[in-house]
DNA sequence: GTTAGCATGTAAGGAGTTACATGATTTT
DNA sequence: AAAATCATGTAACTCCTTACATGCTAAC
């Protein structure tokens, strides 16, 4: 986890730990974020590793030894590295779907291929989709017996999955009309609704 | 967390392991899920702590010693337990406002004090308002330079958070409306909105 | 009479957090 | 030169998961 979003954020430029873990928590703002007690160390495991190098960090040639005493050590990606980030990239293990995991690999959907992102969209759909079955299940069953507020929980995690489900359906059929945008002979008309999601909807314009 | 829960399901009524984690699994459905690794040691940490003892399942009179042998057992609260558990329930720390133990803490709401549900409430809301603030502050800032998905999965998040900043004003309404239905002389007019949250809202009525 | 599901447990370990400790650099 | 913030790191610990091991009980 940790060690993907740093291969991810490393990918794009060299960086400093202090840095990679601010960019780190405003990359996944949302979802989750580290401490430094857990940086460092992976870092550490990760260069042991070889994925990633430190660099000295450039010596203007004037000034040649100036105090690189405790100095900041910038980490960059070494070819095993970026090797390794295109592995994790690709393998969509049974845990991809869920919640952090998809965060960290939607992150890095812009170095995803098509196909993969894909395949990870549907896998989080029918996660959320397991779930959203789950808890319709269970308010059914159990609606009489819950007081209020274990009444109003389920309700509004249940809400909060069918956007979720909403969500990503705009996102495939996003996707899909991008990757081949002549293709596939089996969505003309209906731009939105797959038929699986039922028409509880009732969107307004974004702010 | 566990051990929270815990308390929490057996207030209702003793039951036993197996049991115990279906039951936790469907009140927190949303939020958690818990393995038997972790519920059995902590059954054991519990009873050795004393808040919660062991009770052989009622045996018929008529057939005294059938078969105990690895039989099931059955916990109950003890009058310490019981303690514990309104502690904990009043025992609003910094991290209560987290997604997890917020999630718990509002499972037992109805076993709650008003005033403690709406401090926990309150502390939630604020707790969110920043994450939102964060986020908003964070798409203000970058939102050019940010690709098509990173965009994309902060602005869901984004949205995900202002939805639970109206749940949450809603629920403090409620709370509020029952709690004082005559009382509080500063809410007289305007029934919703509370001056901070700004009015991005726009509802429907509910299904 | 064997599969499926109920029921209890343990050992090893993963993935982080908190709290602490320290030094360098910039701002006031 | 004091305060803030940047920057790196460690030790101890928390909390839970996975995988395994076992036995009982109902259904087919």
């Amino acid at each position: 986890m940790l060690e993907f979003a740093i291969l991810g954020l490393l990918h794009e430029s060299p960086m400093h730990g202090y840095e990679l873990r601010k960019r780190l928590n405003a990359l996944l703002g949302a979802f989750r974020a580290f401490s430094y007690g857990s940086l460092y160390p992976t870092l550490r495991r990760m260069k042991a590793a070889g994925w990633i190098s430190e660099r000295v960090p450039e010596e203007t040639p004037d000034a040649p030894a100036l105090t690189p005493k405790r100095g900041k050590v910038v980490y960059q990606l070494t070819a095993e590295g970026k090797e390794r980030f295109q592995e994790l990239l690709a393998e969509v293990g049974p845990a991809t779907s869920d919640d952090e995991q998809f965060g960290v690999h939607f992150a890095f959907f812009s170095k995803t291929s098509a196909d993969v992102r894909l395949r990870i969209l549907e896998g989080r759909r029918r996660r959320v989709e397991e779930k959203r079955e789950g808890l319709r299940a269970a308010l059914a069953r159990t609606r009489e017996r819950l007081d209020r507020y274990t009444l109003e929980l389920h309700e509004h995690g249940l809400e909060a999955v069918e956007r979720e489900v909403r969500w990503l359906n705009e996102l495939i059929a996003h996707e899909r009309a991008d990757g081949a945008p002549t293709a596939e002979p089996h969505a003309t008309r209906r731009s939105r609704g797959n038929g699986d999601t039922d028409a509880a909807n009732g969107q307004q314009a974004p702010t």
